[in-house]
RNA sequence: UCCGGAAUAGCUCAGCGGUAGAGCGGGUGGCUGUUAACCACUAGGUCGGGGGUUCGAAUCCCUCUUCCGGAGCCA
């Protein structure tokens, strides 16, 4: 007999094995029994027969309950009404535990029981394939990451101030160096990291305390902040798109089981990995007026917006050029008008919004310290940040990505909240 | 923060002025091929809290609480 898992049966058909997992499902038909066994690999059917099993092992078995953990023995071979997949004969049965009554039925449940329930909902199989989904454009991530020359750099989680002087923080007591607070972004810790490595990147979670309450947003994500020495605007996207790119392939490739469970279409995600447009914001505007949009010359968009500027797209469009009031006080001005800076956002298709956000950074002390003083910065906390503009200074380039925001779209599902294991919003911090 | 919506059995919901309902889940029994199995029986409720209108309120009105959807902000 083999210990070995659901995802490894094909290779044990007609021996006996032993797998140890949870009961997804049980039905039984008076001497029939049948068990949607589950074991985090996979899930297979196990069958009993009362004549075969012997009377206590099969009363045993009946006695089971949703979610209850068992070790089951059998022999695996193919499954009598579906081609193509397996199931297991049951010789023996050991009952880890009996399951008290599982809280989440097989019926159809709402959005807050389920999160209330998130750390058993995290079992069912949509949840588990979210998940493995996740881990995969996780690692995507690094490897394409690794394999360009960036070298992971972790910076701080604590910080004592804000990165973007703008959006809300998370606030706390730093003995006695008065406040500090959770970061929003490692970026510009990242860029002393180039000055050192060349090409670095983190990633981690990052905190808004912004009272958002949309389908989108999440007060503690995962981000991954990239940062380049001598990587200029054009080839920061170039950067960009080849990275998601390369997760795109990777998903299609690695999680063709989980897109299925998740009720993907595939194909929309196998077009998405082509040559992605590019439109300046002033180019986005226009367009966006031309189709009734209310956005004016120097505004942001709107979530319509970004519907409305991907709708007709396979790929995920860029947007450049954005004008410098809306944009951060790091971003480098554009030498061909001072008016805009060399920032990008990338905006997913098929509605699912923005999922990056880049630049190419100032480099210049005076003109840095000029956009600090008119968005009336406070200077000395960000002394460290000005000194790299002092000792060799160079051009360069770096970007964000919103982790869950992108698996979101690899798993076509409606709201972020699903994409992270302990979803953290405006109104939920449990469990 | 603003604009909508919702709260009835453990869960998902129906009932919208006249005796509180269904499906799933639980319990008991039946069935040799089930696919959110099925069939029979059964237990299970201060209709979110408070106040009001009415002969009578789950149902109409006010208020509070909680949640959902959207906007803005952003990834």
């Amino acid at each position: 007999m083999t210990d070995t898992c659901v995802k490894d049966i094909p290779a044990h058909l007609g021996k006996e094995i032993r797998l140890k997992g949870w009961v997804r499902n049980i039905r039984h038909s008076g001497k029939l029994l049948f068990i949607i066994f589950r074991d985090g690999s996979g899930e297979v059917q196990a069958v009993a027969f009362k004549p075969d099993l012997g009377d206590d092992l099969f009363e045993q078995a009946k006695r089971l309950t949703l979610e209850s953990s068992l070790i089951i023995t059998g022999i695996p071979k193919q499954h009598q009404k579906l081609t193509g997949s397996y199931e297991i004969s049951i010789t023996g049965i050991e009952v880890v535990q009996y399951a008290d009554e599982y809280p989440i039925g097989k019926k159809e449940h709402g959005p807050d029981f389920l999160l209330s329930n998130r750390h058993l909902w995290l079992r069912s199989s949509k949840q588990w394939a979210i998940l493995r989904l996740r881990h995969a454009v996780y690692f995507a991530i690094c490897n394409y990451l690794n394999d360009h020359g960036f070298f992971r750099f972790d910076s701080p989680i604590l910080t004592p101030n804000a990165c973007e002087g703008t959006t809300t923080l998370f606030e706390l007591d730093y003995f006695d160096e008065g406040k500090a607070y959770l970061s929003q972004s490692g970026q510009l810790y990242l860029e002393t990291g180039i000055m050192s490595l060349g090409r670095v990147y983190d990633f981690g979670p990052v905190f808004r305390a912004e009272r958002s309450k949309t389908r989108k947003h999440l007060t503690e994500f995962w981000m991954m902040d990239a940062e380049a020495a001598y990587v200029e605007h054009d080839e920061n996207m170039q950067i960009q798109e080849g990275l998601i790119r390369y997760v795109i392939r990777t998903v299609l490739d690695k999680c063709a089981s989980e897109l299925k469970i998740l009720e993907r279409d595939t194909e929309r995600l196998r077009r998405a990995d082509a040559p992605f447009k590019r439109m300046t914001h002033a180019e986005a505007v226009a367009f966006l007026q031309a189709k009734g949009s209310g956005i004016t010359r120097h505004g942001d968009l709107g979530a319509q917006d970004e519907v409305t500027l991907t709708a007709d797209s396979d790929v995920p469009v860029f947007v450049e050029r954005w004008p410098k009031e809306i944009k951060a006080f790091y971003m480098k001005r554009d030498p061909a008008n001072p008016d805009l800076v060399l920032g990008n956002d990338l905006l997913a298709p098929e509605g699912f919004g923005e999922i990056i956000g880049g630049s190419q950074r100032e480099d210049d002390h005076d003109l840095l310290l000029s956009r600090m003083k008119a968005e009336n910065m406070p200077i000395e906390p960000y002394q460290w940040f000005l000194d790299l503009r002092k000792y060799g200074s160079v051009p360069h380039s770096g970007f964000g990505i919103g982790l869950e925001r992108l698996i979101t779209w690899m798993s076509g599902i409606h709201h972020i909240r699903e994409t992270i294991p302990f979803p953290r919003m405006i109104y939920r911090i449990y469990p």
